[in-house]
DNA sequence: CACATAACCGGAGGCACCCTCCGTTTAATT
DNA sequence: AATTAAACGGAGGGTGCCTCCGGTTATGTG
């Protein structure tokens, strides 16, 4: 991830975000082709700025994607290190349907990535494993989550969510569904 | 098919032939991302002659696939009216070939039309199926094609061709492929 | 703190494409 | 030959892309 983002000039840092956030937020609601000039203004940055740093549509698109990966994995510890760990998984779920939403807003703008040769998806499953296992095990040690069943079977569970057809209240249906999923994740009694 | 292509002034589909053609030439050979106003120009006609006949760029590319399909369809019978069965069918082979290339080269461009809510393929199945039966059923009742298999089976055999990876010597390969089956269909002897 | 300088910023500008609009041309009809 | 509805063509206005460079700012040094 992001190669020299910790050496990077103050203002730079800012700006980098301020468009990722920016671009995010676009894509999602107005679908995959906005222009980058667009998003430029939004982020009441110039044009030069955003090819600068990043080079290509599909640049942007594949980098503000892995940001909302990280943003998710790095939840998970930060929930963990402020709740016991059977609430902190419940609470990264609502941050996992958040995800899945902007996936789903994004989907038209990460094919084009894809068909122009990224691979934008390479990481998500391992990263998302990993956040499940760390919350998840977490809890099991804790005696408050069941020992039958494992950090994949949970993740496997909460996939669900994406085969759910689309609608308005998506989101509150899926929030639903994974709280019914973490219950029965809990010890009996 | 071309709705109205019958009633249509003279000039008018005169210039919707090389309209068509032209976007074939153009998007088989540049990929699919050439400029309408390329294919205009190409086509030694106006841009808005070219937008009067394809509102949308995916209404030239299908309609440029669907007359190559027709063009396959049609020759089946062209073929079998001024050859012999079997014969009709080898020659009808090349065809398919000639038909293979430009659907290889168009495909960038129909993966737009599909994105786009269109289903270019949709009749391509049954009308290949049936120039197909209409050849290798002549060709049984000539007594010059084997009876123990159907049209189908032809069709499959046929179809092997796009598995192949493809390179510069591709069609010349397809070419002897078919030719293979073509000898697998006669009569022993 | 003041200064130097390397890194970064912004947006004007040149180019290409898109698509519409309307004055002109032409095929078809009588 | 005259009429007219249909079709033509391409100029033009709008938008997006991306580069380039004069101006700005963060950061390390004396």
């Amino acid at each position: 991830m992001g190669s020299g983002t910790k050496t990077m000039r103050a203002d730079a840092r800012r700006n980098r975000e301020k468009l990722l956030s920016s671009a995010l937020d676009l894509f999602t609601e107005q679908g995959a082709d906005v222009s980058l000039d667009a998003v430029a203004k939004h982020a009441g940055v110039g044009v030069g700025t955003l090819y600068r740093h990043f080079p290509t549509r599909e640049a942007l698109v594949e980098a503000a994607y892995l940001t909302e990966l990280d943003r998710l994995h790095d939840g998970a510890a930060e929930l963990l290190a402020e709740h016991p760990a059977d609430e902190a998984l419940a609470r990264w779920m609502d941050l996992f349907v958040e995800y899945a939403m902007t996936k789903r807003g994004l989907a038209g703008a990460l094919q084009g990535v894809i068909a122009s040769g990224g691979d934008p998806y390479r990481q998500s499953r391992t990263k998302i494993l990993e956040a499940v296992t760390s919350l998840f095990e977490a809890g099991q040690a804790q005696g408050a989550l069941r020992d039958d069943v494992d950090a994949e079977d949970v993740w496997r569970g909460m996939a669900g969510i994406f085969a759910m057809p689309d609608g308005p209240d998506w989101p509150q249906r899926s929030r639903t569904q994974l709280r019914l999923l973490m219950d029965g994740l809990r010890h009996r009694g």
